[in-house]
DNA sequence: CTCGTTATCTGAAATGTTTCACATTTACCA
DNA sequence: TGGTAAATGTGAAACATTTCAGATAACGAG
């Protein structure tokens, strides 16, 4: 079964030159004469040899192999993030070693330090939600990137997308479809984005002088049975919400859910809008107003902000902010204004 | 940057003890003396040293990488049979690295030959949906498992669902429920999943003697774009079938799209059956009826399957096929027998 | 023909493990 | 006390690369 991998020295011989030589044609890094060039192709391709990673990661204290750590990539939202980091490091030539850390702080670490005894060229990471990795981080001396969300100081490269300006858009959406009774499911107010939804709509029931009453604020996994839950508890209240923004979609599909239990309908009793904008929005029944976020476009960049680092360790840190955009759809009505918004300048800023 | 990593040199100089010693301590391979253990395990930790899997690999010619190759892991299907190949695969210390072939035979192989030269303990392959590498892969002397689809005649481990008895139980519930006139819209005909499930759909009508009209044969990728246009293909004939039997749901998915675009109400014109129960199914519009497959009980058997043949290469192949099962919805309604069933024994078996 | 310069090649050393033949220690018994 | 078997410890070699200091070849110029 061990039939023993060839290696340079076997190209070398077949080529007659040294090994050195052949390693200088694999890597083109210095000049070497056509002639040997040739004879040395020629050698590999007759043997059918590969260079061994683990050998040329081991000599170079680095592989080219990229550890990437996400919460679950059967939660909807991820799988295009890491489909967009791979097309892009693929072309670099790099390869991508997936861990489930399942939001679990533990398992975060674990992986990480797991899968730097493959000496990576580098990490992409989406936290989990209370992330405790940020020191290992900043003692670790390679190229990490983190994606939809950062540790609270986080300096160095970061992809998210604008998730303030997202969750106003929805919430004024609400709002000027005449929704006056609104509430929030939050995600985790541990993570950054579950912060900056909750902080984009405040600041759109702010500038309409809309007073949120503390119950119809529920916080919730970015799940959809926590979702479900946090939607029950919303509805039961009375007088209900008429307008939910769920903070993702996966929390509006609970929510969903909810409503058909409770026999209430979507968008006529309540209204939703969602975050994401994940395929299955203009399916759900009714088809899921949602904020689109570019889940595929923020794997990318995030990937082409690792190259950058791993081609020059030392420039300065980017942290980019992808826009998001609402999409309309049916499960938002305009509704009777029963209580028409506190007459004020438009825009005004609120003074404190 | 370079500040030379820890090896076990270090670890048993400050151990005052051999390197052998310390790679005994490491592995447990050979008995070592309690005191010189404890010494070694202290050393370990007061440099905070870990073993480098690159070095490992390279010197056992085996790493604890594994290499998953998979069509597309933005398709929804994908990612549970990844999560469940990563949870078995993690408790035995196994790390994937994960590779998308979108369907595209070339990207399969060479994502093979790539993923090689890490000395992989092994592969878990979902191929493509005409995929070459079977004369690859028996002439690779490692483990090597497939999921889903396999090879025309894959001799190895393989975990599948049972696709021809979800079709068929598909179909039979479409005509049980009075429908006679179906179509289905296949997957690729050239993918052994496609196949099977083409086959239970044609016992089904065998067996309840209904002759489907070969324009009621669609063939189509498995995504919700092509299910799409196939759907508009088949609703513009009339007369129009009154069920059609979609080989997924992403296809589920495109026919609903298409429905809806062309004014039909789903299912009291065309009532739908999918397949493979993904989890917007209860979200759609109708909620669509599907066949469930265990994706994430696939993707650990899979892994587990692996697991045994690293232990022990020369075991007797494994082709495991998991069960199916209907989940009905609101896709499918009853209709109104326009045309009885040609009366027959019931479930007699066809003569040729 | 010799020297200097440039262009190209060479191969030993280093990367961090595991293995295994051999050395050393320990335990036991007469 | 000495001897032997069993238990434990040792470190050079091997794994497949890259690197780099030094060797060699090529080519003009004087």
């Amino acid at each position: 079964m061990a039939e023993r991998r060839l290696s340079t020295h076997d190209i070398a011989k077949r080529a007659k030159v040294s090994i050195g030589t052949v390693s200088n044609v694999v890597n083109g890094s210095t000049k070497v004469r056509e002639e040997l060039r040739v004879r040395v192709v020629q050698a590999m391709d007759e043997l059918g040899w590969q260079p061994n990673a683990l050998a040329r990661g081991l000599r170079m204290a680095s592989s080219n192999l990229i550890g990437m750590i996400i919460p679950d990539i059967t939660n909807p939202f991820f799988p295009s993030v890491v489909r967009g980091a791979e097309d892009v490091l693929s072309l670099h030539s790099h390869r991508i070693i997936l861990c489930n850390t399942d939001n679990s702080s533990t398992k975060e670490l674990g992986a990480f330090s797991d899968l730097r005894s493959f000496n990576p060229a580098g990490f992409l990471i989406i936290p989990s939600v209370d992330s405790g990795i940020e020191p290992m981080i900043t003692q670790y001396k390679k190229p990490v990137v983190f994606i939809d969300r950062s540790p609270a100081n986080w300096k160095g490269d970061s992809v998210k997308a604008n998730n303030e300006d997202g969750s106003y858009q929805a919430t004024k959406h609400l709002i000027v479809r005449g929704h006056r009774r609104l509430a929030i499911i939050t995600g985790p107010l541990r993570s950054s984005n579950g912060c900056e939804r909750l902080s984009g709509f405040q600041r759109a029931c702010k500038e309409a002088g809309l007073q949120i009453k503390s119950e119809f604020q529920q916080e919730a996994q970015f799940t959809r049975d926590s979702g479900y839950l946090a939607a029950r508890n919303l509805i039961s209240m009375l007088p209900r919400p008429t307008g939910i923004f769920a903070s993702n979609d996966l929390i509006a599909a609970g929510t969903l859910i909810a409503l058909r239990e409770a026999g209430l309908r979507c968008p006529q009793d309540v209204s939703i809008v969602g975050f994401d904008n994940l395929d299955f929005a203009e399916l759900t029944d009714p088809n899921l107003t949602s904020v689109h976020q570019p889940a595929y476009q923020m794997g990318k960049c995030a990937a082409q902000l690792l190259i950058e680092r791993i081609k020059q360790f030392d420039r300065p840190a980017e942290q980019l902010v992808l826009p998001t955009e609402l999409r309309t759809r049916s499960s938002v009505c305009t509704i009777a204004d029963e209580r028409p918004l506190p007459s004020r300048k438009k825009t005004a800023a609120q003074p404190r």
